[in-house]
DNA sequence: TAGCCTAGAGAACGATCGTTCTCCCCGCAA
DNA sequence: TTGCGGGGAGAACGATCGTTCTCTAGGCTA
């Protein structure tokens, strides 16, 4: 019928194999061609959803930060303390370390690449931080805790994602998660 | 007289020159024409005293190694003890992180970058991770901490350089440290 | 069946980049 | 003064990449 048939599924391809090359490999280290070839879909497809390469990075990067959110939410599914919820964390960052084709944070990755020549970029790992750390602040305020609390959890969480993906080993998870308990022990 | 005369200060020059590209826009976003401009020397030259952009950013990575341990140096000149030793730390990124091109880590972003298409780079980052990892580790011991309790204050100090990075504040530094001193005072 | 719209495959284009080559000039030895 | 070797500037080359264009085949409408 209309010649802009954009069958939602090709959208959804597109995206998942931006998202695995791009994470894997490196935003500039993916050509458009390899995105395709992952994808299975035509060039011409591929330009109609996606109108450039930064376009595509821009909704892949979206994505990951609601993919992040997800996570943590099923990890916190258990959870009914603030304390709780706030430790589920490391249970989150744990699995996810486990899991083969971790690589670091997705958004420090991208910033570290490609933060000094596009604010867009800069501006989305900002937004995502920003976000996470929020949500910290939220737990660590109904446990008496102070931002500054939260904001060295926040920390500890940052160099956990960067050291795991630097050494390839999952223990900076538990690690981060028990700096964290000592700090929260000292809230008293 | 010979025709390999390479005067050591334009070896100096171009990894100077280079430093500052690769660290301010991220490696693939310097051309080697814009290290030869920086560097004020001729094209020629440049792969006289490094036979490609790969090894200029071998040694790159390698003399700033060489310049962290300097400032960790320098900052740590009036420690005394072993805990002043290694707040010291932190006031060496307080330092950093307010300078005006500081930009995080350059063994985080270059192994951002790279790190999953270059094992080289790979294993510099890791090399210098573990190598600050080892310091830590023994300033911790003199205070009779544990190996787990060394990790987690690299964690802080990792956290901190991302942290810094991205939001393009300071206090990750002090907060950073705050956290260190209150893991050690749980260390009785 | 005839015509047309669409999509796919991939060639083509223009830009950039790492690396090498050419050309020209300068300073020095005889 | 006359060659000559080395160095500078930048053109050139080959590869890659983002993006667009062309060509062809196939399916739907009348």
């Amino acid at each position: 019928m209309t010649g802009l048939t954009t069958d939602p599924g090709i959208r959804d391809q597109v995206l998942a194999a931006a998202d695995r090359l791009f994470y894997a490999r490196g935003v500039q280290n993916v050509g458009m061609d390899a995105v395709r070839s992952e994808a299975g879909v035509s060039l011409k497809r591929l330009y109609q959803v996606f109108p450039s390469k930064n376009a595509l990075l821009g909704e892949v990067l979206r994505r990951r930060s609601e993919t992040w959110d997800a996570g943590l939410a099923e990890a916190s599914a258990g959870a009914t303390t603030s304390r709780e919820h706030l430790l589920a964390i490391f249970d989150f960052l744990d699995g996810w370390f486990r899991s083969d084709d971790f690589r670091g944070c997705v958004f420090v990755n991208t910033f570290a690449e490609l933060g000094a020549v596009s604010p867009e970029v800069a501006a989305v790992a900002r937004a995502h931080k920003s976000r996470f750390h929020r949500y910290v602040e939220g737990l660590v305020a109904e446990l008496g805790g102070t931002a500054d609390l939260a904001a060295q959890i926040a920390l500890l969480v940052e160099g956990a994602q960067v050291t795991a993906a630097i050494t390839g080993s999952p223990v900076p998870a538990r690690q981060a998660c028990a700096a964290t308990e000592t700090l929260l022990a000292a809230i008293g």
